[in-house]
DNA sequence: AGAAATTTGTTGCAAATGCAACAAATCAGG
DNA sequence: CCTGATTTGTTGCATTTGCAACAAATTTCT
């Protein structure tokens, strides 16, 4: 059983990844680009089949409590990177789905994003180190496997 | 230069700390227990000369905006976790500095929250992982030195 | 010494977020 | 069917957060 070694491991990797996350935040701030959590956001309806998700769903991979996709959605429609649909089997449930804008501000963003990637986090480890954080994280956390999902292209956040 | 691993391992990594964060947070609300910012900010106090530091200082180190250090001290304050010292040497600043009640309060939380890392987190990895992370982290951000005294304490030398 | 620039903490305001209550729709089980 | 329980998305409300303006204190530069 371990004990300080795991502890620093863990402030370490809290550490890294709250600054990381920051500094990305930041730098795409500054060049009028928004925040993460749209690109998240549009990144996942584009994995999705037919391009779209119910709120519910969405909500569950994105890490955003109902409400919040409520309003999120509200307000990406608004700026038309999404559109609303009902569902047709369940009245209750709404849609969501990229716009050709939607698709496009999601490749603007990959292009600063992944460049932001590149010279903060992938230049600083050599492709072994990659390969053991990937192993690492993928012992640590495992994300539920969905019965959708396309396969694997830019970044995955 | 390297491409696609680099970037899954930023999606791995990015995910996991994302939901490790979550979990454990959700863990700590659900025993009545302060948000891990909190924690946060009484270790770095505990941890800081004289358990003391400006409120500029906690804000770089714990990644708060100034005027959230400005408020969040005013609720550590009322519930007597901190306690507010004018500087002597700059009449601008303002000290935070621990209290009794609040190092007890940091240890209890440390009670659960190394329960939780080691659940959640270390016990997923053997030590020889941990240690690979370590030096992962370390390459992909280093904190910055602090020349920890009282260096923030203009005149002071 | 003195004017300009910078740092430090505070505050007002607007936007974002979480929580709980809610109505409508669906589901479960008799 | 029918009643009660659950799911889904929305909304009101309180709290939190970020941004920008601000005054006071200090530093810088001439």
């Amino acid at each position: 059983m371990n004990t300080s070694k795991g502890l620093e491991a863990w402030a370490k990797f809290f550490v890294a990844s709250t600054r990381l996350n920051q500094v990305m935040e930041d730098a795409m701030k500054l060049e009028g680009l928004p925040p993460l959590e749209v690109y998240d956001v549009l990144w996942t309806l584009e994995r999705a089949p037919d391009h779209s998700l119910r709120f519910t769903d969405l909500g569950e991979r994105v890490l955003l409590s109902r409400c919040n996709v409520t309003r999120l959605a509200e307000k990406l429609e608004g700026q038309g990177l999404i559109e609303r649909e009902r569902c047709p089997n369940d009245r209750r449930g709404v849609y969501a789905v990229l716009t050709k804008e939607g698709l496009k501000l999601r490749k603007d963003m990959w292009k600063r994003y992944s460049a932001l990637i590149e010279e903060h986090f992938s230049s600083h480890l050599s492709e072994k180190e990659q390969t053991q954080l990937i192993d690492i994280m993928k012992k640590v956390w495992q994300e539920p496997i969905r019965a959708d999902e396309k396969s694997s292209c830019p970044g995955a956040v």
